[in-house]
DNA sequence: GCTTGTGAAATCTTTCACAGCA
DNA sequence: TGCTGTGAAAGATTTCACAAGC
């Protein structure tokens, strides 16, 4: 079970085995998928079958080796190299990803930020300085973004996306609440915070147990 | 096809409808499945097959009323009545959220806003000024909160998951980067920003597009 | 003629259960 | 003995294709 295409079910969840990982280092440097199972939130035959699409990490009787296995998912998921963001949209919510924790942590470095208000242009903003929205096709470039992150009105999404795509970035998370459209070789993925309280809703009113999103 | 338990697939792509049908609710009083499907960003099939689980509320021909099917679909989600959030967490992420207009929009309204660091108690963020920490019990309670989301650190979003529970709130949106367990009967669901940039790099590398989050 | 609603087929995902190995 | 790795079974989801109805 090796060199095939993983499961897109399965690479939702690596990075979460990766979170667990991490915060079962300090305790022992093996772990059985059992233990990841339960610190993932996820059945142990689960944890198995994904990890055996990346190979056969694992000792029998043993279970894995932490540190290794956090190595070979980081690497299968292309995360083992700094990748560069920028943020587009330094309103509250661009402001709030700007100096967020847990990209650094992970591998993730913002390098600009943009806005269209000439008011916000400027503002320092975690450690980059807000630049003019009508920079990004050159500042795109010239720090080679791979990764573009919209919180922009919906009005303006698509055209940031386009504007993005067109600095080639080869990523783009979008947080404004509408779907865009983008070239099959960018990949995009939508994340919408009032649609993920609607979802909660539904499972409030028929009091069964949900769900994990985006894992 | 009524009456019976709707697909936890469906039941994850119905707020997207929601946006888009209010979208183009400015354009035709109808809609066809297939442009629905298009501005949502999924198959037409899908889109007739899901909306089939709430009931017949097509017309052959011609297609779907959209403001009866957003009150159909609003009401299924049991987003048609006011629901109370409360904001556990006062930091970048929990101010954006709080000020966040994608909530107001869709019926949830933000009625209180902890932290357990004093030199943030006071101070006004969105519509709230942020409580302390120790006073969730009784607000809680007081309040008749609903929602609950966590933004505090992953070292206090299990406790902060427990005093909301014990609260009785029956839905709780996880922002920190841990897992957090809680009873069957509260409704949990977890976003981790890391996680979802870590699961755009890995479709990158393969040049393949992927797919939307939490949807 | 155009579009819904839905069985049936195809595909994907999860879970089981156990052989195989340290 | 204990735990991984994996075929096979079970279950869920998506897509097809077309009858039914406006």
């Amino acid at each position: 079970m090796i060199g095939h295409r993983i499961p897109e079910a399965t690479v939702n969840r690596l990075p979460v085995y990766l979170r667990a990982l991490a915060e079962a280092s300090s305790s022992s440097p093996t772990i059985s998928s059992e233990l990841l199972a339960e610190k993932a939130g996820v059945n142990a035959a689960q944890v198995r079958k994904d990890l055996s699409h990346l190979g056969s990490y694992g000792t029998r009787g043993v279970g894995y080796e932490v540190g290794y296995l956090m190595h070979q998912i980081s690497r299968r998921l292309g995360v083992d190299n700094e990748l560069r963001v920028a943020i587009v949209g330094a309103g509250n919510l661009g402001q709030a990803l700007a100096t967020y924790g847990g990209f650094a942590s992970r591998g993730f470095q913002v390098v600009a930020t943009f806005d269209s208000d000439p008011g916000k242009v400027g503002h320092r903003v975690g450690t980059t300085s807000v630049r003019p929205a009508s920079t990004m096709p050159d500042v795109l470039l010239e720090l080679k973004v791979d990764i573009g992150v919209v919180t922009t009105p919906a009005s303006a999404a698509q055209s940031t996306a386009d504007v993005l795509v067109a600095g080639g970035v080869s990523c783009i998370l979008n947080f404004a609440p509408t779907t865009v459209v983008v070239p099959e070789y960018v990949a995009l993925r939508q994340v919408d915070l009032g649609v993920e309280l609607q979802i909660l809703s539904f499972y409030r009113q028929s009091e069964v147990a949900p769900v994990a999103a985006g894992e």
